[in-house]
DNA sequence: GTGCCTACTTCCCAACGGTAACCGGCAATT
DNA sequence: AATTGCCGGTTACCGTTGGGAAGTAGGCAC
C-alpha cells in the first residue's frame, strides 16, 4: 500500500469498509476516552455539584484552560449542568445530569481495573524497558 | 492565584493535596483513556489474533504511526502479545494476554453507553449549539 | 534489475495542551 | 481615590503530539 507507489496512507483507503465500527459510536468514545474527561466526571460523581475553584483542586493537576474546555464538552454533550449564580464574585457550580451519571457508572470498571492492576502494569513495564536496555 | 502576583498556574499549588485520587491510578487511566487505544484493545477482543495489516483495516482511520505506537504501548504494558514470525515478507501478530482480555471487557461497558445514547448526545449538541448561535 | 510484499520509520506540518499572564466587576482596605 | 482581592474565566506563547505521505529493509518473483 504505502510506498513509491501508494499514494494515500489512512488505512481507509485499503480497507472493504467492515461496517464493524459506527463512526458516530467511534466519535462518542473519542470524547469519553479523554483523561481530563475521565477525572473529572469521575470528581462530580464522587462529590456531587461543585464551583469551578473545587473541582480544579479536586481534580488532579488540570490546568484551568483544560478544565473550563473539558466542563464545557461535557454541558454540551449534555452530561453535565452548569449552574451560573450572578453574584459578585461570581459563582458557577457543575453537578452530573442523569446521562452523565450513567456513564460515571461505566466508567466506574475503568477506575477500578486501574486501581487493581496499578502494580501489574508497573511490573510490565519495568520488564519490557530491561530487555530493550540490552 | 493566577493574575499579576501569581507566578504559578497548575491548580496543584493551591491544592492542600486531597490525595484523593492515586498518581499511579491516575497514570494507568491517562493511557487507557485513550481514542486509539480503546479501540485496538476492542478489535483485538473482538477478532482475536491479528497481523498488523489486518488490524490497521479493521481499527477505523488509523494511520500507521499511531498504529505502531499504540500496539507498542500495550506490549510494553503487558495488554498485548507481539509475536514475529521471521518470514519474508515480515509477519507480525498480536493478541490480548489475559490482563489485557480483563481490561476490554471493564471497557466493553463504556462501549456499550456509547452505542445506547449516541442520539441522545447528538441531540444534546443540536440544541446546545443552537442556543449559542442567538 | 525492477517490482512487490509487509511492517515499520521518518519528515513535515497542523492541532492540541500546558504555562502564565490578563480581564471584568464589585467590595473592602489603605 | 487608588489598590487589593475574589472567582471564573480568556488570551498569547510555545513545546509536544498526531496525521499524511513518502522512505526503508530484505528477500523473492519476474
Amino acid at each position: 500500500m504505502y510506498g513509491t507507489y501508494h499514494k494515500e496512507t489512512t488505512m481507509a483507503v485499503l480497507r472493504n469498509y467492515p461496517a464493524d465500527l459506527d463512526p458516530r459510536v467511534i466519535d462518542v468514545i473519542g470524547r469519553v476516552a479523554d483523561k481530563w474527561t475521565m477525572i473529572v466526571l469521575d470528581v462530580l460523581s464522587e462529590h456531587g455539584e461543585l464551583r469551578f475553584s473545587k473541582l480544579a483542586q479536586l481534580a488532579s493537576g488540570i490546568s484551568q484552560k483544560m478544565l473550563t474546555q473539558t466542563v464545557r464538552q461535557l454541558e454540551r454533550d449534555g452530561l453535565v449542568i452548569r449552574t451560573i449564580h450572578p453574584v459578585i464574585p461570581p459563582k458557577v457550580e457543575y453537578r452530573l445530569t442523569d446521562l452523565g451519571v450513567s456513564l460515571a457508572e461505566a466508567l466506574c470498571g475503568v477506575w477500578v481495573w486501574a486501581a487493581h492492576n496499578v502494580d501489574r502494569i508497573a511490573a510490565s513495564r519495568r520488564n519490557y524497558d530491561n530487555r530493550s536496555g540490552d
